[in-house]
RNA sequence: GACCCUAUCAUCUAGUGGUUAGGAUACAACCCUCUCAAGGUUGGUACACGGGUUCGAAUCCCGUUAGGGUCGCCA
């Protein structure tokens, strides 16, 4: 058998994490097994329609790496791939499921539930709706539907059963029939509740393993009484434990949590953020922490998927995106920082050195800005910053290493290139006789006024170039007296 | 409230009856070092609780507690 699954995202603008994760799932779940990885849009609900919000699905799924086989914009031979356009689909079998006594229809409108519900609760009473409905003969319901009367269908549930299913991550679970709400299937609008349009679309598009979140698995013994009642194959449930903010709240946007654009936008790269994800939740038995997608692809296994919730924790997709960082090449780090350069810097210079000093030292992109602020504009700083217990070195000896440094520097040889720089810088120490750390630190906080640096006093100098280089340093000279 | 699910370091997790309870992140220390990183070495921290079953339970069973989910003409 060929696995088939699918991602069905309700299109809301932005791809949170929750769903990427889902995402990605069910594309390793396919592609390990050689199989096809299906795109639907749920867009059913029309009062939340997002003006192109598809267009984002898309998008991610293509940063990403998840390449569907099937969708609305590719087409396939189970189409159409958008809810919206499967409408006749969804009455059609909503009629036949009565026919087959696994639903009824209801003519009870949604301001009388609603009334009847906030009568129950004036009355401190549990609602429990009575479906008046139910009992109707099937001839009087077509009747009055045929008279143009508003209707919905709903599921009709033995309550003297139980349901059992099997889920490949929680196990078998069973439940009693009667308490399954006999949930509304088809909207008086013509359109599906998610709960239906899932089992209809599902089985039509040949969907042989659902992967969804956990909210989905106490209603999951609803769809099978309606896969049971037309006959057809149950799919393989897979669901899956939520992504969480804390100990008590999910991640999500309305949380103000991070989406992946988010994400993106503060410098973590696609190909970090598809690697922390595949962990939170999956575990691949080996202590192998840095996934491609290709391996993913190899290694993914639903027994490794777990039950509990996972904390979404940024410092590790700091960790593991710094790592992706440090493992490019430097043309390719170069590239990703420049936006950031253009943003912070306005002065020129040797950008590309700049990127061989800072790869190491980032995590995540956005950090750049902090760490190159003071190319641009020296900082104010305090005199004190010149005495350093560990490097030992005081004002006054800033006093005897900074004109010193000035006078060396003149040299234009020492700016041709960071090594020069560095041989030039270390003649210093020896001459003076005092410690690296001695000279060094006081050029570095004259030139840089600030604490820590990504480089040191070398990097410094190279990268301000000689006229401003000299300029600081005269004006730290005045400064320290 | 009813029903369903979950429970190992701060965090992600390994562990499926016998382990000094392992790894990673974070944290701390040390080394390296012109600061900061990176790199290297080392360290501390966990089986929610109570009962069983068993020669022996993180592991199996029951309960308690805590948390999450569902109970929409949302998905």
């Amino acid at each position: 058998m060929t696995i088939r699954s699918r991602f069905a995202p309700s299109p809301t603008g932005y791809m949170h994490i929750g769903n990427l994760r889902t995402a990605l799932y069910e594309y390793l779940i396919a592609k390990n097994a050689g199989g096809s990885f299906i795109l639907r849009i749920e867009d059913t609900d029309q009062e939340r329609f997002v003006e192109g919000a598809v267009d984002v699905v898309y998008e991610t799924l293509k940063d990403v790496g998840l390449i569907h086989d099937e969708g609305p914009d590719k087409g396939g031979a189970f189409g159409p791939y958008i809810q919206s356009e499967r409408l006749p689909l969804y009455k059609e079998y909503a009629d036949k499921l009565v026919d087959l006594k696994g639903a009824h229809y209801c003519f009870c409108s949604a301001e009388e539930l609603e009334e009847k519900k906030q009568a129950a609760e004036k009355q401190g009473k549990a609602f429990k709706f009575d479906d008046p409905c139910k009992h109707l003969s099937l001839e009087e319901a077509r009747e009055r539907i045929k008279n143009g009367e508003k209707y919905t269908v709903r599921q009709t549930i033995d309550p003297f059963k139980k349901t059992t299913f099997i889920d490949e991550v929680y196990g078998r679970i069973t439940v009693e029939n009667k308490t399954l709400d006999e949930g509304i299937l088809l909207k008086s609008d013509g359109y599906p509740t998610y709960n239906f349009a899932n089992v209809i679309d599902d089985h039509l598009m040949n969907i042989t393993h659902v992967i969804r979140g956990n909210e989905y698995l106490s209603s999951t013994p609803k769809y099978n009484l309606m896969y049971e009642a037309f006959g057809w194959n149950i799919p393989t449930y897979i669901h899956l434990p939520p992504i969480m903010k804390d100990a008590h709240n999910k991640l999500s946007k309305r949380n103000g949590d991070a989406s992946f654009q988010d994400l993106k936008a503060k410098g973590y790269l696609t190909e970090a953020i598809v690697n922390y994800i595949a962990l939170l939740g999956w575990n691949p038995k080996t202590e192998q922490e840095i996934f491609s997608m290709e391996e993913l692809i190899k290694n993914f296994n639903i027994q490794g998927i777990n039950k509990a919730p996972a904390i979404f924790d940024i410092e590790k997709l700091k960790w593991i995106n710094g790592v992706y960082i440090r493992n490019m090449s430097l043309e390719d780090f170069h590239k990703k920082a420049l936006p950031y350069y253009e943003k912070a810097i306005k002065r020129k210079l040797d950008l590309e050195t700049l990127s061989k000093v800072l790869q190491p030292r980032v995590n995540v992109l956005s950090e750049i800005i902090d760490l190159v602020d003071f190319f641009d504009e020296m900082p104010d700083y305090d005199l004190e910053m010149y005495c350093h217990k560990k490097m030992k070195t005081d004002l006054d000896i800033t006093r005897k290493v900074l004109p010193v440094a000035l006078e060396l520097l003149q040299d234009k040889k020492a700016f041709e290139s960071l090594e020069a720089m560095h041989e030039a810088l270390m003649t210093l120490p020896e001459k003076m006789g005092l410690k690296n750390g001695q000279v060094l630190w006081p050029i570095r906080t004259a030139l840089t006024g600030k604490q820590f640096t990504a480089g040191g006093a070398t990097e410094a100098a190279y990268l301000l170039g000689q006229e401003e280089t000299l300029a600081r340093l005269k004006k730290a000279i005045e400064k320290v007296g």
